[in-house]
DNA sequence: AGCACGCCGACT
DNA sequence: GTCGGCGTGCTC
């Protein structure tokens, strides 16, 4: 039944008087329609062309295009035919005409505009759109995949962030696998029954946490865990009290080993079935089908790597995430999410309980606390000192008067505790990873090689060429201000060859290495030395004897702001994995022991440290106590981007400064164009509470930006990670 | 981002 | 009188 003029087909009578005009000459039209808009249409019932006809009930759907651009950020509405009225649910993926391609009304055919994909968001009566509706192409798949829940969720995330919802989406909703889907999921068991809080009893209020989520209580908590293998139990005892209340809990941690470690205590606890495995490295369909089977509600517990951080856990009565401080939590996809704050985000929307643990604290878990937003849960002092190994530091005035140091290359102090280890079981020896660039230090008395114009690290170039990493200069002719020597070391490959030495001296004892290439995941309890880079400690079976940190100052000579939070963060986490100070477990570390991060250490004290660092960051202006934003991008474009953007009146615009040269490596896109021209940087810096509006502002300047087109790129980053 | 529309100059 | 440059604005 289609018009006899060709005409885009009215379902109905033309409600907006609009349709009379459609044969006119375009301008007309587009007069008219302007006019009509203006005036403030009565709502445009949907029409099709072709005379397809319309769903009965609710014909208009409201439809997220999956693009991620900034001014795409909104719903488009599309008719809906009857054929497509069944499937055409809320949720559903769905294909649609979209672009600029299908507005010719010659003849009133309306072809053109590319396929693409996108979310159904909602059914609707009729439409606020004054033109004529284009009709769904396609219902992909029947399966809802996009619920309530979680389109809230990734809209309040993507303007955290000053992000599209369709790239939140991206990060949210896996691609569909029509294998996976096809299979039908079981319903789920029955709620187990609660726990017994186990070793929760250790910290102050963790059996009433416990208590409180069997409850169907929405507890928050900053938990510092006790060190040694306890914490993925007690994880596995928290998520199973939260299922007792009939509810669903989220655990996400920052890579593939702690998984599998929570996986584990979760099948002992509760069996093979009532949880799902998330990550991002089980192929697509084992992705899809585990993440259907927790959106169906066949799976009530979750644990996964941060893309599981949005899994549509139905009734979520608890999220976790574990060692927020590892760089794995933030994701490295626009517009870059954090696992913590996401889930701060979601604890707060769905009245759920909520877990942040870890060996150590972050400033932004202090915050937590400190603004009551979350309780602690920490352990009694008593309780830290029996669960701890002891710590004692070599510092560069102890290398200094040690004659065998410098003949041996290793202090005394660490000789004998690896010798004295070893005869109780394996050693563990944290080494920098490769890929640091070497700073170099005196051969003779350690002193840290320093630029004599601006004090900055001096770095090795290649074989004899030195440059100041902070302000560029190269550096002829270096001699040591300390002592005048003329020789230089660079410190990491110190750090190897004295592993290497290690392994030579105790020919006896078996060398293992764990590193990037080889991550080894556990060793038994017999005498080794286990050589590993930050991150990468294999567990020991019966924990370490004792452990030897070598890589301090490439911890703590990072010019970064979380240079110290991540160097005790690094340390704690090998440390953790050495036995209790009553069963000999020792540990030592090569640093500075008037360092902030290196006392927090020696007495295991890593909630004391976050709180300071962030009373520092308060008192400076810091995140988290500010919320800041880096934006970059050529001089022009930042330029211009910051003329145009209304920024609150509050903010505070540091910079612009040239961007440092991993920053504009990191912040390319593979098979973009060549980062070679000179790119800036601007912080943006607001007080706490204008964060909203902050993103706001980068948000509209953005889209406004973007439509304009042809411009060249500006980048936005909320809460950088890190700052120099 | 694409992509069409529209208003300008060079051509058959 | 017609073709085609790219500047501008929209995409249901």
């Amino acid at each position: 039944m289609s018009s006899a003029n060709g005409r885009p087909e009215g379902e109905g009578a033309d409600a907006d008087g609009a349709g009379g005009a459609e044969g006119g000459p375009p301008e007309q039209l587009a007069l008219i329609r302007e006019t009509v808009r203006r005036a403030k249409a009565p709502k445009a019932k949907p029409r099709t062309w072709r005379g397809a006809p319309l769903a009965k009930d609710l014909p208009v759907a409201r439809v997220l295009v999956d693009k991620g651009v900034l001014h795409l950020d909104r719903y488009f509405d599309y008719a809906v035919p009857e054929d497509l009225d069944e499937a055409a649910r809320p949720g559903v993926r769905v294909r649609v005409r979209f672009g600029a391609g299908g507005r010719t009304v010659r003849g009133g055919r309306r072809e053109g505009g590319g396929l693409i994909d996108g979310f159904l968001v909602e059914r609707v009566a009729a439409s606020d759109y004054a033109g004529p509706l284009a009709a769904l192409a396609q219902v992909v798949s029947p399966e809802p995949v996009l619920g309530p829940e979680l389109l809230g969720l990734a809209r309040a995330v993507a303007d955290r962030y000053a992000g599209s919802l369709a790239d939140v989406l991206q990060l949210a909703v896996p691609p569909r696998h029509a294998r996976a889907e096809s299979r039908d999921s079981p319903p789920p068991p029955p709620a187990p029954a609660a726990p017994d809080p186990g070793s929760w009893r250790r910290y102050g209020r963790g059996a009433d946490f416990l208590a409180s989520l069997a409850a169907g209580g929405a507890p928050r908590a900053v938990w510092t865990a006790l060190p040694g293998p306890g914490w993925a139990e007690e994880i596995a005892r928290a998520v199973q009290a939260t299922l007792a209340s009939g509810r669903g809990a989220l655990v996400v941690v920052p890579a593939g080993r702690p998984t599998a470690r929570v996986d584990a205590a979760l099948r002992t606890l509760l069996g093979d079935d009532r949880h799902a495995v998330l990550t991002a490295d089980a192929g697509p369909e084992r992705r899809y089908r585990e993440w259907l089977s927790v959106r169906r509600g066949a799976v009530r517990a979750v644990v996964g790597t941060r893309a599981a951080m949005f899994a549509p856990v139905r009734d979520l009565g608890l999220v976790v995430v574990w060692d927020d401080g590892d760089a794995g939590h933030s994701d490295d996809n626009a517009p870059f999410p954090h696992v913590r704050e996401v889930l701060e985000l979601r604890a707060s929307r769905d009245r759920c309980g909520f877990l942040l643990g870890g060996w150590t604290c972050t400033v932004e878990a202090a915050q937590l606390v400190e603004t009551g937003w979350a309780q602690p849960l920490t352990a009694s002092r008593e309780e830290v000192r029996a669960a701890a190994p002891l710590v004692r530091t070599v510092g560069d005035g102890d290398l200094a008067r040690d004659e065998a140091a410098r003949a041996a290359r290793l202090p005394t102090l660490a000789w004998q505790v690896v010798r004295d280890g070893l005869r109780r079981g394996p050693v563990l020896v944290q080494v920098p990873r490769r890929g640091y660039v070497p700073r170099m230090a005196c051969a003779r008395c350690r002193a840290p090689a320093r630029c004599r114009h601006c004090a900055g690290p001096l770095e090795a170039q290649d074989a004899r060429a030195l440059r100041c990493a902070w302000c560029g200069r190269d550096e002829g002719s270096w001699h040591c201000q300390e002592c005048g020597g003329f020789r230089l070391r660079a410190q990491v490959v110190g750090a190897r060859r004295t592993a290497e030495e290690l392994g030579r001296a105790f020919p006896a004892v078996p060398v293992r290495t764990s590193g990037r290439e080889q991550v080894l995941d556990t060793v038994s309890a017999g005498p080794a030395l286990v050589v590993s880079t930050p991150g990468a400690e294999p567990v020991a079976e019966g924990g370490y004897a004792a452990a030897l940190l070598l890589d301090g100052w490439a911890m703590l000579g990072r010019p970064d702001l979380r240079a110290g939070e991540d160097g005790l963060r690094r340390w704690i986490g090998a440390a953790a994995l050495v036995r209790p100070q009553g069963e000999g477990g020792t540990v030592v570390v090569v640093a500075e022991p008037t360092l902030r991060p290196v006392q927090a250490l020696v007495r295991w004290d890593p909630v004391g440290h976050a709180v300071r660092e962030l009373a520092e960051r308060a008192e400076l202006g810091f995140p988290p106590v500010s919320r800041m934003a880096s934006v970059s991008g050529t001089p022009e474009a930042l330029a211009g981007f910051l003329a145009s953007a209304e920024l609150p009146p509050d903010a505070e615009v540091l910079g612009p400064v040239p961007v440092p040269a991993a920053e504009a490596a990191r912040g390319r896109r593979p098979g973009g164009p060549p980062a070679a021209e000179a790119a800036e940087r601007v912080l943006v810096r607001v007080p706490p509470g204008s964060g909203a509006a902050l993103a706001a502002a980068l948000k509209s300047a953005q889209a406004a930006r973007t439509a304009r087109g042809g411009s060249e790129p500006v980048r936005i980053r909320i809460d950088p990670p890190d700052i120099g």
